[in-house]
DNA sequence: TTGTACGCGTTATCAA
DNA sequence: TTGATAACGCGTACAA
């Protein structure tokens, strides 16, 4: 176990006070030519590594950014958390990444120990963004914070999908091909992709001049995709097309479809709001409405990142546009109906 | 911007000395019940949270983990990571995770980057274990050190699957199905996956009384799965059974099989070492030999805070023994030869 | 241009 | 049991 080496030693051993060894190490201030290599020379000779907690308690700053999602085995979150630690990275930052796993108490704790860690800023997505008063009070909030695809508290930039724009070119995409009873399945509304889904399917519909049936909506807890998808395919009523919002669904969703033998797309068009592996290997391949999660991660880290050099900027806003990509889950509702009375 | 509250805040407000207040927070040493619950009081009322940089500072520990892996966006990584991750956190610890991407500068970059953040320990999956001796000399390496899945330094523990009781398993299945020409198709051979299935075969071929043929062997690159499945399926004395190793390859495979018109497990039987998404939902669901990602990094944590308590213990090797999966990807041989005879 | 010395927030030692 | 104070490693104001 060697002893750990200090910039005393460097300057020590290079014959120069720390004071040099310092502003060689930081290239603040000016040195002369012989002392700089000299100390360059000793630096690497002893492997000298500045301690990053002494930089911190000295300066003030940790360098260091925090990164709370859900769940990082969550591939798309996956994907956002590299995205913005590699451009974290480029600008000299760490990120600590800590997951709440959509518990409260979990997130809570998470934020007091990034609290305690001093971390210059955060990216967060909320498990809950109708109850942030909790996070008000909680310390260390007052941090630089970019809320992704949540409505954060007052202070936070935001980072959002328009989902009601993505709904609206599922919505479009469908009534093109003569679906006039359209479903919604889609997440809690305590969250704001859910209630931008909402919005933008009613807002669609009524262009489209469908009428909004509540029935065909569905916003519950997650997981339950099997259920939901159930409930609302058995209906004698049942829509033609479903738009199933939120990538993980889609799993639960396929299993429903499969266990009523409804065959996709004959029986019932289907389109997944949000990307994913399984919607391009499944048979037929899923439509979806997408977005790029590294992107948005670069676009987290960014913003963040102008917001800590100008803290005093107004709060802004990124949405960002899904974009729908045909494959093969859909079909024209003429179609849809003569399969069907030819059974 | 409020002004950080401190130790000295908190001493001041509640009446008592700096040693007090920390002795209250830190639970060390007797403090008078009135004084404690004074303290804890004021805590609570301005906020305060102990700067974790000055702590690290003064005790020489930064209780914070580098975890250092391919790609968080590789599942089963993310599985793998979150399971380090809760144990550790549990244990008081902060995960740093950095991703080299099977890039040695990268790798060296991360390592120094965590060196200088003063980790406790290191979880690590180098991304070759060939060349080490640049990590040897890299400053910060004398750190508690777990290698997952790889031939690490002599200073590290280990944690690592055991790929040749996999590959045993899998060519006993394959063989009891008739199958004598078993091909496996691997990752390169500076890793110790790959040395480790290849000796697998090699031994289990040998049992089971049957040649090894190194034309049936591909141990090269990754992201190379369609090339190399391709060259070994177009050959007239192809095998009748192969074996993949590395979930990443599956994806490439069934696009270099369905590209030669064979059908699983018709025409060709398959298993993948390493179960994936793509493999349970793939038709027909593909035979794997799998473990547990999760636990493993839970068990890499518990080896590396073990390590940490006592620095002076003999090195460890955890071996992890993979189960055998039959879903539908194999046939017995004489059907194979039946249904093709057929054709 | 260089060196000295102080302070960052904390813990630990030592006297009281 | 409590308080005063030294140290941890570093950056920087100030003096030289």
């Amino acid at each position: 176990m060697t002893r750990k080496v200090t910039i005393r030693d460097v300057a020590r051993r290079a014959g120069v006070s720390v004071g040099t060894a310092s502003r060689v190490i930081n290239g603040s201030g000016n040195v002369a030519a012989e002392l700089r290599q000299s100390v360059e020379r000793t630096i690497i000779e002893i492997g000298f590594q500045p301690n990053s907690a002494a930089q911190s308690i000295r300066s003030g700053t940790s360098r260091t950014i925090g990164l709370l999602v859900s769940d990082i085995r969550t591939l798309r979150l996956a994907h956002l958390v590299r995205g913005a630690q590699t451009e974290l990275e480029r600008a000299g930052y760490g990120v600590f990444i800590a997951c709440h796993e959509n518990d409260r108490e979990r997130e809570a704790q998470a934020l007091q120990f990034l609290s305690r860690r001093r971390i210059d800023g955060l990216i967060h997505s909320n498990c809950n963004d109708r109850e942030t008063e909790g996070d008000a009070t909680a310390p260390g909030m007052a941090v630089p914070t970019v809320v992704y695809d949540r409505d954060g508290p007052e202070h936070a930039d935001l980072v959002q999908i328009a989902h009601d724009a993505g709904i609206r070119q599922a919505v479009e995409y469908l009534a093109g091909l003569g679906h006039r009873r359209i479903g919604l399945i889609t997440g809690p509304g305590f969250m704001y992709p859910a209630r931008s889904r909402i919005e933008g399917l009613r807002a669609a519909l009524s262009d489209a001049g469908l009428p909004f049936e509540p029935r065909n909506v569905s916003a519950t807890s997650f997981g339950e995709a099997f259920v939901d998808v159930s409930n609302m395919i058995t209906r004698p009523d049942r829509p033609s097309a479903i738009i199933l919002g939120g990538a993980s669904m889609l799993g639960g969703a396929l299993r429903a479809i499969r266990a009523q033998r409804l065959e996709i797309p004959r029986d019932l068009s289907l389109v997944a709001a949000g990307d994913s592996e399984l919607a391009q290997l499944a048979t037929p391949a899923i439509t979806v409405v997408r977005w790029d999660m590294e992107e948005i991660g670069r676009a987290c880290a960014t913003a963040l990142l102008s917001r800590i050099k100008t803290p005093d900027a107004p709060r802004r806003r990124l949405l960002v546009d899904p974009e729908l990509v045909v494959r093969g889950s859909c079909a024209a509702l003429a179609a849809n109906l003569r399969a069907a009375a030819a059974e």
